[in-house]
DNA sequence: GACAGGTTGCGAAA
DNA sequence: TTTCGCAACCTGTC
């Protein structure tokens, strides 16, 4: 080569941790003498935090964060098999990268990284784009998370996000295939100089210590996730018959699910394959399910959340975004930490938010049952709240799916029917009578009768002796009840949508404000009318 | 302005 | 196992 043609060529891994169907790797390679796949860790997202109430940092359980080194290990020993490494360096993403850019023994020309819609990304791949383009480094940045590109739906759409599935739907139109070549090999690591590269670290390299005992029995990595689903597309007849809402949220064992969310979450699986793969056996049978139920309707709620999460500013809080509704959620640390911490009393809650800390995934509709719970349905918790516990600890926590759903459950956005409240005690028990998912994730509840398990304060002393297990001393009383609490969330929720539409849209902090105190008064007037009455009674 | 339709509520009644 | 009342929400479309 000769010493003017910077034919060297960064590829940047963030998400898309794979090698197939990786259109910024593929044009990486494209006339490349040496290319460097450089993975940035980010101290901020990976140190130990003590003062977080489960072992992880501050941003992540620690199930993500094997999760994303698992991932790394495999795509190393991917790039391995194909004459090239993985290069890992730790800092600041883009000042890293900017740094690397800079390296006159890599001699950069080209940059390559799939495109990310989020506005953390966003931020920091503008800065990096900027310093490469006045550097005359060509970018080169294609969109490959998704099916489509949502910057071009949404100006299909006259420039806003479409809000229902359906009209969605009806815009997307078909999506994209995936690559058809595979790559065969690669061209070779060029001299690395004083970049400082690391190996993939482990866990306890982190600073972590205490693993605990029961963890996420989901593995990382590419080649997991292509096992994965080609053991999930196996079973022709499940596949063609998957409907979402009837799956049964308390297996566990044999998840109702496919679990492959963690590898699209990372780009260890392409939505594009995925949703190729599952074309190919629509084809092959002779009836099958259909949006938004079956398993492509799954993957098309994804793109329907990061289209309109890319086209909504401040799509991740309630204030200043346009289409969440306001409404003046309550602030108890409290209720917030029992919730959070499993012990609200009660066992179904309970139950999945230990999945939560010890695996970082539950089954849909229970994310759906603690979302109601915390939020419009018992506790009136602002979903924010909620929002963050799950963005920490789920493997598959993705910032547009996670804040989508949040909004959906606390019926801010998209969903608005909040007098359909999940019960907290029967809503387990159709699916689970006997128990099994409670007594696994909360084992002093493990010889309750199955009578009384989803409302254990209701089991005579003598049962609770005999089970081991008194209800205010070795797990907790209700921490609310769900009657008087959902009723209460139901008259606040029509307060509140009442004065939605009377501003407008336009609802400001004071109006909260003062929505709050006259929903206090008039729950105190109640209270003491009641009172009244009990007096005349008496 | 009316109307249709909306992945996943509950509990009682048939 | 399906259907209904509950009380009445929203967006997209005409």
């Amino acid at each position: 080569m000769g010493s003017n043609s910077k034919s060297n060529a960064l590829m940047w891994f963030r998400k898309g941790l794979r090698i197939h169907d990786n259109p910024a790797l593929h044009h990486a390679c494209e006339g490349s003498a040496h290319l460097y796949p450089v993975f940035v860790l980010d101290p901020y997202y990976l140190e130990p935090d003590p003062t977080s109430s489960s072992p992880g940092s501050a941003r992540s359980g620690l199930n993500r964060i094997q999760f994303m080194l698992e991932s790394l290990v495999d795509l190393d020993s991917s790039l391995r098999s194909l004459g090239s490494r993985l290069l890992v360096v730790k800092g600041d993403p883009a000042d890293v990268i900017i740094r690397l850019l800079k390296l006159k023994e890599w001699n950069i020309g080209k940059l390559c990284f799939e495109f990310d819609t989020e506005p953390y990304s966003q931020v920091r791949d503008s800065k990096v784009k900027d310093f490469a383009t006045i550097s005359g480094i060509e970018v080169f940045s294609p969109v490959s998370h998704t099916l489509f590109n949502p910057a071009e739906i949404i100006q299909k759409n006259g420039g806003k996000p479409p809000l229902t599935y359906q009209s969605f739907v009806k815009l997307a139109g078909q999506p994209l295939s995936p690559l058809s070549q595979t790559l065969t090999s690669l061209p070779p690591v060029g001299n690395v100089g004083d970049a400082e590269t690391l190996s993939v670290p482990t866990i306890e390299e982190l600073g972590y210590r205490d693993i605990q005992e029961e963890f996420s029995p989901f593995r990382g990595g590419e080649s997991e996730a292509l096992k994965r689903l080609k053991e999930s597309l196996k079973d022709k007849v499940w596949v063609a018959n998957f409907e979402k809402p009837k799956g049964d949220p308390s297996a566990f064992l044999k998840p109702a699910t496919t679990v492959l969310s963690p590898y699209l979450k990372f780009g260890c699986l392409s939505s594009r394959y995925f949703y190729q793969c599952l074309k190919d056996v629509y084809n092959n049978v002779k009836r099958h399910t259909s949006p938004p139920v079956s398993l492509a309707g799954q993957l098309l709620w994804r793109e329907f959340f990061y289209t309109v999460a890319y086209g909504t500013p401040n799509f991740d809080q309630m204030r200043e975004n346009r289409i969440c509704k306001q409404i003046p959620w309550d602030d108890d640390e409290e209720l917030l930490a029992a919730w959070r911490e499993a012990r609200t009393g009660y066992p179904w809650i309970d139950a999945i938010m230990v999945q939560l800390q010890k695996w970082g995934w539950m089954h849909h509709l229970a994310r759906h049952s603690v979302a109601c719970f915390l939020t419009r349905g018992d506790l009136f918790i602002h979903w924010e709240r909620g929002r963050d516990v799950f963005e920490r600890l789920l493997v598959d926590s993705d910032w547009a799916i996670n804040n989508g759903n949040w909004l959906w459950l606390s019926c801010s956005s998209f969903f608005y029917q909040y007098n359909r409240i999940y019960s907290p005690t029967t809503f387990g028990k159709k699916y689970d009578p006997n128990g099994n998912y409670i007594r696994h994730f909360v084992p002093i509840l493990k010889d309750m009768p199955k009578e009384y398990i989803y409302e254990p304060w209701t089991a005579p002393l003598r049962v609770q002796t005999k089970a081991n297990c008194i209800i205010g001393r070795d797990y907790p009383k209700p921490v609310v009840a769900h009657d008087s609490a959902s009723k209460e969330c139901r008259r606040k929720m029509g307060a509140a949508y009442a004065l939605n539409h009377t501003m407008d849209g336009s609802v400001g902090e004071e109006d909260l404000r003062s929505l709050r105190r006259k929903l206090e008064e008039d729950a105190t007037h109640d209270f003491k009318s009641r009172s009244q009455k009990q007096k005349l009674i008496h």
